[in-house]
DNA sequence: CTCCCATATGACACCCTTGTCACATGGATA
DNA sequence: TATCCATGTGACAAGGGTGTCATATGGGAG
């Protein structure tokens, strides 16, 4: 009975110490290769079980990723779940300047989580089509309509491409936030990158030129 | 003799169609495949030679993947050179939108050598770390450079990190240029890329906000 | 003709992976 | 103690890749 969860019913009744190092060693193989780089055998060496154990657990390598995951993306929802609702109306730029701390804490305080999500974006392969980028979709026409809507209201210049500014403010997002020339995220520091969104944020925002009033 | 060059000496000397088909089956393979998952298996297959005679050409997978890759950055060199020199001291933006524009053409013209470049990017494996890393160092440093004479000229907000505006315009030729949800290199379009990097320039010029005079 | 050297060839050895399976273990229950 | 069921176990089959090597081929020189 219960056949159909993500792990097997056995995996969960795992006494938590080796569900854990299950997890971490998963988590660990997977936040230093991309999944079809990931060696099976290294989880279960790190672990500390034996290989057929693993198979007790979950279907195959895939089924262990999934799992983890979800678990990356239960943890990103943790600190952007607040902002998301939108109740008040907030600008744009409001909005993209909260989430973009949010995910920069996130990055912060969860480098490995961080890691695996950053494979798969990069991979850009069919564990990319099934597990981002519908929601990368779903962003980005969240942020064109947001854009249209502040555009309506006159507090974005109504001359500019939502789909192109959403496309920048995602790829902003994605990449400049997480990692720099010869900086990995586990050497982020959350001053430094607070810096680095308001920069980025008034580029956005004002542009670059000197003393320019805009069209 | 000659037993250093890349490829061996008995590649060069190979009748150009036979080189036409080795090159051609490796841009295939090595354009819809990262370097660890292109398979030699398939290149010898598509190029119609046994695999032996490969391993009289090339020393290895690695040796054709970076004889390949040089054809590659050549190509985009055809493009760019041109700009690089500066001798009138271009302002930073019109230099970027130059690059931006030349970058664009060499996508649309040579979509295989593009696929190749982002499977290097995206990979931020020893392939990349010897291939591009110092290049795209190489680049941040030069932008920098740039960034600041223009800042000390007037031309640009004196505010503004350097290297924060400097790491956003290499993210945006890398990422922005190049896809989009749904597009691939192939689909590329001259005239709509050339809106989009239109679009692009006039927000990194002049921010996003409406009738809003720059700090 | 025959010798020689560059080149051609593909079966094969080797490596390393994943997933399986027949068997072991151990605690609860009667 | 006997039995049962969940769980543990690691040797192993199967698959699929790379690079090698003993052997074939073929054109030019003597």
């Amino acid at each position: 009975m219960g056949g159909d969860t993500i792990p097997t019913q056995t995996f969960l009744n795992l006494d938590q110490d080796k569900k854990d190092r299950i997890i971490n060693a998963a988590m660990d193989e997977f936040s230093n290769n991309q999944f079809e780089h990931a060696k099976l055998s290294n989880i279960v060496r790190a672990a500390g079980i034996p290989r057929g154990s693993f198979y007790q657990y979950f279907e195959d390598k895939y089924d262990l990723f999934y799992y983890i995951f979800e678990l990356v993306k239960d943890k990103k929802m943790e600190y952007l779940s607040d902002l998301l609702p939108n109740p008040e109306d907030k600008p744009f730029l409001v909005l993209f300047e909260e989430l973009f701390t949010a995910g920069t804490r996130f990055a912060i305080e969860n480098p490995r989580f961080v890691k695996v999500f950053s494979h798969v974006i990069d991979s850009k392969g069919e564990i990319y089509d099934q597990m981002v980028k519908t929601s990368l979709e779903y962003a980005n026409t969240y942020y064109v309509d947001y854009i249209k809507n502040d555009q309506a209201k006159g507090r974005l210049r109504s001359d500019i491409d939502p789909y192109v500014f959403a496309k920048i403010v995602i790829d902003l997002t994605l990449n400049v936030s997480l990692d720099e020339f010869g900086i990995s995220v586990e050497e982020l520091d959350y001053d430094k990158m607070k810096q680095r969104i308001t920069q980025i944020i008034s580029i956005i925002k004002h542009g670059v030129t000197k003393g320019d009033a805009n069209v």
